[in-house]
RNA sequence: GGCCCGUUCGUCUAUCGGUUAGGACGCAAGAUUUUCAUUCUUGAAAGAGGAGUUCGACUCUCCUACGGGCUGCCA
């Protein structure tokens, strides 16, 4: 089938977007740019009850973050207007309609409540309620009920479904770009709920099928979690004569809990200290999830890390732009194993990008940090500050920690190192050292550090405890880059400062 | 319980019948070092078990075990 490849991403907006799914779009989104298609994002909000306002800005918002561009769909219109469900209401109760109207489906009046008890009856007996062949006709459906009667309860407002008349038993055949060739024989699948009439509204499995089909979805790519309802959609394409169009699919492995068992859930992360989300939530009722943009990730890295968790390339290469990314993916290539997400390695990916950054890249996302502490400087000394500590960076959350004493002098000196440095010889030393930075005109990183070293040689000290005085005295800690690094950034007037605070301030030990 | 999917170092994975089973994270040791890091080198670490097929199986088939998913008028 050689058609334009269109794939879409359909999330439900019943909180914030988790990783397993940004990594559903992100495939997707790999998938449709590899092959020069579309990427659609299209809103799944068929149940009414589980609604989360917020939820769909917020998935809006994580996919910008991430850099996965959305084409058509909700935020950004397209030729398939509306890609909100809820707002295509009428479209799915007409198909619902042609469903029964062809005996592929029919109409049931069972209560939630009735069915409950029916399921809990059976499992008291040790056995599975299903609503299939062997029950449907002797339950309130209109298969049991006379034409006349099923007209009536729908003229009095009797609620009613529209169930999918799953056959008997026939074996369905499917293919599965991950998985295969599957086959299930329909005795053991149930009679799914297509439509409710409670909240006018299509479920899932109605709703998807009808939009992948009028919005001419190609290929649907999807989590793993759907593979069971595969055989449903598949009669359902064949009921609705579209079997011809029908999409291609692909069921991702699931994301696993890092350790434990059971895929990767909401509260892991609180749990085990990690975000499962890609931006900070609060919802409605004001509870609160850390994600991976306020903890210090870098998108790029975030996705890198997500684009591995179940897929390669099948070489040693791991560092991968968005670009690359798309030039490399392909589904045959994804595994079929769930994938145990590794905190661990989102650090170290997180990390490499760090070291990767210029200067001038480090720059607008340092200005932020300092400025929340109080901290007013220019870009390119915020960047250089940066620049100079990247090597030691994981998370940009570190900047300030890392840099804090480039712009601020110290008051306080770390106990350890002052008990250690600040005593005998080494006042005096420092004293003199102070003299030696004086005299030096050309203040630069080399020509300070090759006086210095000079000087060190000639007094016969060793270069551990001038080194380390030093830094007692301009960082406070013991801390930082090469002290010449700090020489240089903070200035020769501020270098004397900082000396002259620590001899005035501080009594030597003993 | 039933149905479906899966199973290589602790974790993510390479291998598409013939390899000393490779890489990465993490871990350990060493080197570098001006603190803290970084970096570099080295090391420990795997084919779930059992039957087949084959000259030969991690790779193919079957069984068992284990893991996961689904089993809602949720997606």
């Amino acid at each position: 089938m050689n058609r334009e490849v269109r794939v879409r991403f359909a999330p439900s907006p019943t909180g914030p977007l988790h990783i397993g799914g940004v990594r559903t779009a992100l495939y997707n989104y790999l998938f449709a740019r590899r092959h020069g298609g579309k990427m659609i994002l299209r809103i799944e909000d068929t149940d009414s009850q589980r609604f989360v306002p917020g939820a769909e800005e917020y998935i809006i918002e994580s996919l910008k973050w991430c850099g996965i561009e959305i084409d058509e769909g909700v935020g950004y219109g397209g030729p398939h207007a509306p890609y909100r469900q809820s707002e295509r209401r009428d479209i799915y109760l007409k198909y619902a309609k042609q469903l029964v109207d062809a005996g592929w489906a029919y109409y049931a009046f069972d209560t939630p409540e009735e069915l409950d008890a029916l399921r809990k009856e059976a499992e008291e007996a040790g056995k599975t309620f299903a609503y299939n062949y062997e029950v449907r006709e002797k339950l309130p459906t209109s298969l049991s009920l006379t034409a006349e009667e099923v007209e009536a309860r729908i003229a009095r407002g009797d609620q009613w479904v529209v169930r999918f008349k799953m056959p008997e038993n026939e074996v369905v055949k499917m293919d599965d770009l991950i998985r295969g060739h599957v086959e299930m024989n329909t005795s053991t699948l149930d009679d799914k709920v297509l439509y409710k009439s409670a909240d006018a509204l299509p479920t899932y499995h109605l709703a998807n099928i009808v939009d992948d089909h009028l919005m001419e979805v190609s290929h649907v790519i999807r989590g793993e979690e759907w593979l069971p309802s595969l055989p449903l959609h598949y009669l359902l394409y064949r009921a609705f004569g579209w079997s011809d169009t029908q999409p291609e699919f692909a069921h991702l492995p699931l994301l696993l809990k890092p350790t434990g068992s059971g895929k990767l859930s909401k509260r892991d992360g609180d749990k085990m200290g990690f975000p499962v989300f890609p931006l900070f939530w609060t919802s409605p009722t004001g509870e609160t999830a850390r994600g991976y943009r306020e903890d210090g990730y870098l998108p790029e890295a975030f996705i890198n890390m997500l684009s591995l968790l179940g897929w390669n390339p099948g070489n040693d290469k791991e560092i991968f732009s968005m670009q690359e990314l798309i030039e490399a993916f392909s589904l045959d290539r994804v595994s079929k194993a769930g994938a145990r997400f590794q905190p661990d390695k989102a650090k170290w990916f997180n990390a490499q990008y760090m070291h990767n950054l210029s200067d001038a890249e480090l720059a607008p996302i340092a200005q932020p940090i300092l400025k929340a502490h109080g901290i007013e400087t220019t870009d390119e000394l915020a960047g250089r500050a940066a620049g100079i500590m990247k090597e030691r960076m994981t998370l940009t959350t570190d900047i300030w920690d890392l840099t804090s004493f480039f712009f601020v002098v110290p008051t306080e000196y770390e106990e350890k190192l002052t008990k250690k440095q600040w005593k005998g010889d080494n006042p005096a030393m420092l004293a003199k050292l102070r003299g030696v930075l004086e005299g030096i005109d050309d203040f630069s990183k080399e020509n300070t550090e090759a006086v210095v070293r000079a000087w060190i040689e000639a007094e016969g000290y060793a270069l551990g405890q001038v080194m380390n005085t030093l830094r007692l005295a301009l960082v406070g800690a013991g801390k930082g880059p090469g002290m010449f690094d700090v020489t240089e950034f903070i200035g020769k007037a501020e270098c004397l400062k900082r000396i002259d605070n620590l001899i005035a301030n501080v009594t030597p030990v003993e």
